[in-house]
DNA sequence: TATTGTTATACTCTATAACTATA
DNA sequence: TATAGTTATAGAGTATAACAATA
């Protein structure tokens, strides 16, 4: 499991220590190591997306889980009948990755593939009642687990970090 | 779920009839079948985040960086003599993932690896002139690109995204 | 004994091409 | 010809354990 600064980290930052009385606890070093890429947003994002990811990933353990299974598993529940191509197009992922995760829900009992009646070539994915009783138990812990993650911050502050993150994302859908 | 600031390419989708999509250039329309999802900030954190990587690495490529080999190569541009433990606290990185990225850079003559005067256990790293100048160029591509991301928020927006992103992040010290 | 850097290993996630069976 | 799902493969990124040299 990965720590937060260990105190050999400042103990080269010297400079801290003859620095007088900080007047906020918020900044830690005077001039931390990686100040050059702290100017960047993807820097702060990736960093957030690590915490959040190990979080996650710690809080799915128990069920048997990860993030992207979880992922996989909370569409198909919420949406019966669904392809693979469509779970890939929602999910943003390839198909071809998406096979393997597939095939490890059907493995445990989870999700079910059955053929489309409509189109032979097709799978039509649904959760099976444990697959289902899962994805509830799975989302109420990741529900809990994101609520810790951003209590300290006002609903307001909270529903605007979604708007930015979104806008980061359809960004690229309008630039090309 | 919320509809927020509607990109462009969901106005044309939304003309169509619900079932029959008609094939858009538009790439990774978001179809509400993962609506389940969208109830969680690590959701949208990672779905932006897989923006933000794929944006840099194409921006980066060029200069034949990614996004790690950037981020090692900027601050030990930044802190001439670090070792490599530091580096990756810095970073967050285990010592054993940043082995292969130093020889890479070390390999491609972007920095160098010198024997520290006070410890022989350690390595003083420092970047080549030639790993400057390319860390310059890299710093300023990655910030035009960061720039282009976030263009479209207002700069209060923008630090608040920051400012979020890094409560985020601090936050798993007082948790636990 | 502890730490630095390294090696080895394994797992997750991602990206691409090619194959099959249908359409 | 094109599409749905699969297979194969390669690469990046991450995590842990163990080792030799040094502290």
């Amino acid at each position: 499991m990965r720590r937060r600064a260990s105190p050999r980290f400042w103990k080269s930052a010297r400079r801290a220590s003859a620095e007088i009385m900080p007047r906020r606890p918020a900044p830690p070093a005077a001039t931390p190591l990686d100040a050059g890429l702290r100017a960047f947003t993807g820097y702060h994002l990736r960093r957030a997306m690590a915490v959040v990811q190990a979080e996650v990933n710690e809080t799915l353990a128990p069920l048997g889980l990860r993030m992207v299974p979880f992922s996989v598993l909370v569409v198909i529940a919420d949406n019966p009948g669904l392809r693979s191509s469509q779970l890939a197009e929602a999910l943003g992922m390839e198909r071809s990755n998406l096979t393997p995760v597939v095939e490890g829900l059907v493995r445990d009992g989870l999700i079910a593939r059955a053929a489309a009646d409509d189109d032979r070539r097709a799978h039509a994915l649904a959760a099976t009642p444990r697959g289902a009783a899962l994805a509830a138990r799975a989302r109420a812990a990741v529900a809990e687990q994101d609520m810790r993650l951003t209590e300290q911050m006002s609903p307001e502050a909270r529903a605007q970090l979604v708007a930015l993150l979104d806008a980061i994302e359809t960004r690229r859908a309008g630039a090309g």
